[in-house]
DNA sequence: ACCTGAACACCGTTCAAGT
DNA sequence: ACCTGAACACCGTTCAAGT
């Protein structure tokens, strides 16, 4: 976080939380019970607190979210070691984000709140920029390359975890089984063809093959 | 919709309102003030009626999202021509559903809240799997082929409108601005480079040009 | 400077009863 | 069969006051 946080005057009265209790027990409420269980005022209680006493720590709930997902990108996203060939590097650099947020269920919410712009994450950007760069890509197309990696690997996640949750949510047949069981053939020939295997098909992890397909497809001079 | 609505009995109190008349003043509510605005409540007095008059109507929140859903993209996804050539057809046909999904900002809530499976994007689908067939993947491949496409639409659009929504919100500097505004030359030199040029890079719409860089790596045998 | 209590202005959904 | 009223079990946030 860029917040050199200014020396504060020793007045007034002491603080009975602070910032990062506050954090580390909201981390631990989603990582036990889900992020839809985190409200401010279960929060609050759980540091011991009133709800009000935490508007002292962070400006509001979103705030709260990005400084969750900062958090939790400084603890699990170690710095592999990367491979000397530039295209290779941006391969792992890519996969090893989407590895952490493939691990952390509950990270559509703060993806689809903000940026992931992590000072953790930088790094990995870094890598990403300077493999395309040495592909031969001039830096701008290179970070507009590294923003199409970024788009397929956020929905990647956002759609997968997504549906992830559906299926557990219940079991009734989904929405998309429904419109799947009653495909007009004449119509539709290709998705009839491979209706009952759609479901097999699309819970296979193609994350990687996709991305290798991207950034072959980036760095083909067309 | 896959349902056929059984007949219904002529016996009990007749309906005040119906299924089609509670979409249609959800439509209006999310058009007028936005997705958020909606509440179950607001859309009863809206239609003149009480909440738990809804719940005979919609199962629930989430299915009257999807409804929603399905119903501006039974109006809005008009059926282009579409190129002879395979694999202009399948840009063509992915570059629809995207512009579909970009002109409306409410879908960032219901893209996370079910897949986009309405009946009337199926069309697309077949023919972006179709394309894939005629370019020489199996079925199968075409399949997988078909959801990194989607991965990337579906990122792209949850990425760039939740930004734009950010952007609205407020003139603070974004939590990216503070990033970039302090970053580390030695240890990020290529992000130091591009700092001042990211904002105006990422604001291009590059999509067209990722998607036909995704589009050409799948289609190259490897 | 930091914390508290009470309140404001809401939510989605269930239950039991009415017509 | 369809609708209503009242209630349940919550939200995030503001305000004014206390220590």
């Amino acid at each position: 976080m860029p917040q050199p946080s200014a020396p504060r005057k020793a007045t007034g009265r002491p603080p009975r939380i602070s910032r990062a209790e506050v954090i580390e027990t909201a981390r631990r409420i989603v990582d036990a019970e889900g992020m839809d269980r985190l409200t401010m005022r279960r929060l609050a209680t759980e540091v011991g607190s009133t709800p009000m006493a935490l508007y002292h720590h962070v400006r509001n709930k979103e705030e709260l979210l990005v400084l969750l997902l900062d958090d939790y990108a400084a603890r699990t996203l170690h710095r592999p070691e990367l491979p000397a060939r530039p295209r290779e590097r941006i391969v792992v650099a890519a996969a090893a984000i989407h590895e952490a947020l493939a691990a952390c269920p509950w990270i559509v919410e703060v993806l689809t709140a903000d940026d992931l712009m992590s000072t953790s994450a930088l790094w990995f950007v870094e890598q990403i920029v300077d493999g395309l760069v040495e592909c031969g890509l001039s830096p701008e197309r290179a970070v507009q390359a590294y923003r199409v990696i970024w788009y397929y690997t956020a929905g990647e996640i956002v759609v997968r975890t997504t549906a992830a949750r559906r299926r557990t949510d219940d079991d009734r047949p989904t929405y998309r089984e429904r419109v799947f069981s009653d495909l007009d053939p004449g119509e539709l020939p290709r998705l009839t063809q491979v209706a009952d295997r759609w479901a097999s098909l699309t819970a296979e992890d193609t994350y990687l093959d996709g991305l290798r397909a991207l950034v072959d497809g980036l760095l083909t001079p067309r």
